[in-house]
DNA sequence: CGGAATCCGAGTAGATACTG
DNA sequence: CAGTATCTACTCGGATTCCG
């Protein structure tokens, strides 16, 4: 992983809860309900080595089914965070890359796969104390 | 004949529970499994700010179900980002905080809360001109 | 190749009622 | 207060098929 770690601004102590009570949510929904996504990430993730087809896309990302994908890429372009390009070639071919935005988007990404990674086996193992405390509690 | 599909039960037969298999995606799941989850955020936001009851986790965040609030703050629990203290009065008592893991995830939150107030214009306005431009497309 | 449409099962969320 | 237990409704994702 790179060193440069940019994107995360060390948060400030104080932590004003948005998406709370009254008001519908900051607008973090749109966000979370696109990283939340079980493929958008992958997606994302992949568009950051650089432009892909949409064949591409799918081979790469592997397990993913055409309408996932599709719905997927849909999405992202109509959130600003993808440019799909169709070139009038025959067969059709297109490509799609990330833009400014979904760029800017991958740092957290980054930063999320960074935490990840290094709290997995704390989490692995909470889990684990979990399961071990409660027998036959299925919470998945 | 009907196309009685070929008995295919549910089972992923072969399908990498990390979702890539030659990409080191493989914890980022776990985390993006509990920060996309609508009401996850929502609670860990929450407890940011200190200690609370499940009554006054429910209040705070005001839409959700009891049941999902069980759920949610079961799963975080058993990832360990959120400890639960049962004090023994009557009627009980329960409180939930986080834990050192929970609280510097609090951080990642953040920051994409940061993320999402900076572009959340920029995605609906893309989304604005998405729909304009693709009328009765509904991907949603 | 890229994508839309359809079918369909599975998991998930919500409302409700009941218990310690 | 803090859950647990159901039952239902709905969305999501996968597989398949057809089109430009």
């Amino acid at each position: 992983m790179s060193p440069t770690h940019t994107g995360v601004t060390a948060a400030p102590a104080g932590l004003d809860p948005c998406g709370r009570a009254d008001h519908p949510d900051c607008g973090i929904r749109d966000v979370l309900d696109r990283v939340g996504d079980k493929w958008s990430v992958l997606v994302i993730v992949e568009l950051a080595a650089g432009p892909r087809r949409f064949r591409q896309l799918q081979r790469a990302i592997d397990g993913i089914s055409q309408r996932m994908l599709t719905l997927t890429v849909r999405r992202l372009e109509r959130d600003g965070l993808v440019v799909r390009t169709v070139y009038p070639t025959v067969p059709a071919q297109v490509d799609y890359r990330l833009t400014e935005t979904g760029t800017s988007l991958t740092h957290l990404v980054k930063a999320l796969a960074d935490w990840s990674l290094a709290h997995s086996e704390t989490i692995a193992e909470a889990r684990r104390a979990y399961d071990d405390e409660h027998p036959g509690n299925e919470i998945r």
